[in-house]
DNA sequence: ATTCATCTTGTACGAACGTACAAGTACGAT
DNA sequence: ATCGTACTTGTACGTTCGTACAAGATGAAT
């Protein structure tokens, strides 16, 4: 009375995305350390053979994940860019754009999560870099060279702190810190 | 021709400290997703049961490693006090104590590692509390109570670049930025 | 010297893991 | 229409996991 239940229409593509999308869900929710095969499987609602086939190890799903991850990063470090060079004040656009940032702390934590795991694994450390080399360029043109480093290290260092202590962002406050740094 | 080998001497407390210092350690160098009990025993040179006599689940034998790394870190906090109380400049004395600090990376990586899963776990958000709220009363004296905030934000950001790039600490520029951030 | 609670040690067990693979199905090429 | 490659799905295997527990050893109390 049963029977192997009937093949979905066949996307190679869409699979190998929806893996991606499933494993950095997994991530964010359980941890690199606790991502398994069988999780992302269930998530992704595939069969536990759709990961293996996709992805030769587990390391290579995690990867997958975590730069489907840095890929939705870049995006949003491109809109950055786009809303600091149509805003008046660039402090507050930055203290705008960390509010809707720390909105959804799902992403922030799955960052940091890259972050921790590219702290042990070389060959995650590129994806890291995107993000810490990305928006200290960004800044550049605005607040110099050094400033924008400054200014990328104390908002991780916000994001941070909004993490664990899951506390509003002192808005104001953070206007503030960043006219400091940036000498203006 | 065997039988067990013969028991060691008791000292249940030197135990349950053994044990907290090898989790930290597991933790530090696998992350605390892939911190398991044999893991631990192998790393303290003890039977696996003795990790479950004395905690009774994993998620307590990693709360006690966590616990530990924390008391340390508490301990340096004191030093940090100490410093610069007596230092003649603020910001170099901080900046000359984050380059210790990053001497040794396993801390920095324990610390972040704590960070994210308190991130995660509730329970664990009070340990991560102890550096996130202890750094700026220390500095706030010195800074005020803002610019403490901002000021620990900024070095907590720093940290996260050199786990992530592994580059060396730009002392000067730190100097210069926790300078603009006490507004002195 | 005997007793007993406490600690040590090795082993056992079911569950979950990474990975491999057989069997079946879809679909473009012919 | 058929064929062959590529994909889907379910299951199997050996390993490692968290946890439980039996059996022995210790050492303070009596």
């Amino acid at each position: 009375m049963t029977g192997r239940r009937p093949q979905r229409a066949r996307d190679p593509e869409a699979r190998r995305a929806a893996l991606a999308v499933a494993t950095m869900e997994v991530i964010a929710e359980a941890g690199v350390g606790r991502t398994t095969h069988r999780a992302v499987a269930a998530k992704a609602g595939l069969p536990l053979g759709a990961t293996t086939y996709y992805f030769p190890t587990l390391d290579d799903l995690i990867a997958a994940g975590l730069r489907h991850a840095v890929d939705m990063l870049q995006t949003d470090l491109d809109e950055w860019a786009e809303r600091l060079r149509s805003a008046p004040d660039v402090a507050e656009a930055l203290t705008g754009l960390m509010c809707e940032y720390l909105g959804d702390r799902r992403q922030a934590r799955l960052e940091y999560e890259l972050c921790v795991a590219a702290a042990r694994d070389e060959a995650l450390r590129p994806l890291a870099e995107v993000w810490m080399r990305g928006l200290p360029e960004i800044l550049e043109p605005y607040v110099g060279a050094a400033a924008g480093r400054d200014i990328c290290a104390l908002l991780d260092g916000i994001i941070l702190l909004a993490l664990v202590t899951e506390s509003e962002l002192d808005a104001p406050g953070l206007t503030a810190a960043i006219r400091r740094l940036a000498g203006t």
